[in-house]
DNA sequence: TGCTTCTATAACCTGGTGGCATGGATGTGG
DNA sequence: CCACATCCATGCCACCAGGTTATAGAAGCA
């Protein structure tokens, strides 16, 4: 019998959280499909893992058994990945934006005279994971946008900060100002990322600078180019000072604004060491090389 | 990152097999399809796993590390299966075919009296799985069709033997007759079931008692009903003599034959024991039940 | 040079998986 | 006692991952 370790995944939160809805919510996924996944386990696995209630989903002894052994399963999958990668000699470096990289490039053919038995891997992620491939353990480490969820469970550090803006479609009443007060943009579309990214949506929505005022989101989406679509189709995005350089589009002008907060890029990892030496090599270089403030 | 155990069990041949050809044909899959998979497992781990050559695929490093650890993952996966099962006192009792099965049914509801605290299911499995359900860990024991690919690594008991005969499309020129020679079925299009069932599919076709002479496939199929309807449909196809009662169709005739060897049926179980006490006495109240010669 | 034997690519099809809307069952509070 | 809230289940639809066949490309070998 074969099993995909989503469904493993999906059948420990339902056990943890012993409802489909609460588990749904948390996995990001509606609650219908969480019910047709669950069922298809037992029926796979032939045996009745939950009883059903109205209250909820409680397990049964065997689903008690089954839980028993499902996060064993799960880490000596993640323990493979991350022996298989050390083998590689592959220091896997997410990011998410080309302006938070910066330099990075540079550090990283430097890298690779030192250390030529190692080879350095940039991999872009969408916005989907804002760790940038942390979470999944797609990444060794990562450049990030503080804050994001999940950071609390890996090792951040700070590499500098950026001022933010915003991207207007050329022909926005704003675009001709010099300057925008964010205030003047509390009605506008905005563009947003998934729900399932938490604070880091929040903060490129900036609910904080708001005062309470509500968000009108006019599109949701997790890549550069979709992004950067909708708004020449009329939303409104803020992004970091180095978004005007990196994403340019016929419609779509970059004008500073004031009474945001500035986004903080960093430099995370997990917190156990994976790559031992290399890695710490690796960081402390693009640290050096980029920590400014 | 998310796997399917069915990426372990390719990745695994691939690296065995040294070939994607030649793992491709041991898996019966295609030889892009597994050329996809390696490639997307690759890309997802972000590591070069097989170097490939025109003589076929060879571990790398970081392949020879991954493949030490993924036969754990498996054997853990099946672990966890078997100890639910156990878990949640129930016996699940694989077929193919209700003739084969017979007199089971009251056996089991016997068993119940004796041992109200187990559960036991009669689960169904189409050909494409002659050890039915037993090669997956789907099911705890079967009633088989002998001989099948795979017996050698379960434990399995003839319970009596039964001979074989026909099914013929109503209008067939055999359909009168009482009985056929096998020899005057030599040319007639076949009913067969899939590639990967081996040793099965040949028993089937007959192909030992046809001196060589070359069988013609009319259809493949792996469940009762097509079955029926191809040979509704034109083709003929052997059968057990019990089909007769448990498989009508208007348009299709059971006749016996001559010339074929009889159909074995047996039990079947994994060798290492998996549910001790209570197994043991179904299987052998079964046995007691059933045996004829 | 032509044949064989590998892997890679392209075009296409199907079934699984997820989303939305809704139904049904069961407590709960006014 | 009825309206409501809160669960899980079901029906229908859209999409993509994964499979298949056919074919190309590269490299040994006779």
């Amino acid at each position: 019998m074969d099993v995909d370790t989503r469904l493993l995944r999906y059948f420990a939160a339902v056990a943890e959280e012993g409802s489909l809805t609460g588990a749904a919510e948390r996995l990001f996924v509606s609650q219908p499909a969480l019910t047709k996944q669950i069922r298809r386990l037992e029926e796979d696995l032939g045996v009745r893992l939950f009883a059903r209630s109205r209250s909820g989903m409680a397990l049964t002894e065997a689903g008690r058994e089954f839980a028993s052994r499902v996060p064993a399963l799960l880490d000596g999958w993640d323990e493979a990945v991350q022996a298989t990668g050390r083998a590689a000699r592959v220091l896997r470096l997410g990011f998410l934006d080309a302006g938070a990289v910066g330099a990075v490039p540079e550090v990283i053919a430097e890298f690779r005279q030192a250390r030529p038995e190692w080879r350095v891997e940039l991999r872009q992620f969408d916005w989907s994971d804002p760790s940038a491939g942390l979470a999944r353990g797609e990444a060794d480490a990562a450049v990030v946008r503080l804050p994001f969820p999940g950071q609390e469970r890996l090792t951040v550090r700070q590499l500098f900060v950026e001022e933010r803006g915003v991207l207007l479609p050329a022909r926005h009443p704003l675009a001709n100002r010099e300057t925008v007060e964010f205030r003047e943009l509390w009605d506008e579309p905005f563009v947003a990322a998934g729900a399932e990214t938490g604070a880091w949506r929040e903060h490129w929505l900036a609910t904080e600078e708001r005062d309470g005022h509500p968000v009108r989101v006019g599109a949701v989406t997790g890549r550069p180019d979709e992004w950067l679509g909708a708004v020449a189709s009329g939303c409104v995005a803020l992004a970091p000072v180095s978004a005007a350089r990196f994403h340019s589009h016929p419609d779509v002008v970059f004008r500073p604004v004031r009474g945001v907060s500035p986004s903080r890029v960093g430099l995370a990892r997990p917190r156990g060491r994976t790559h031992e030496a290399a890695l710490d090599e690796l960081l402390e270089a693009i640290t050096q090389r980029l920590r400014r403030t």
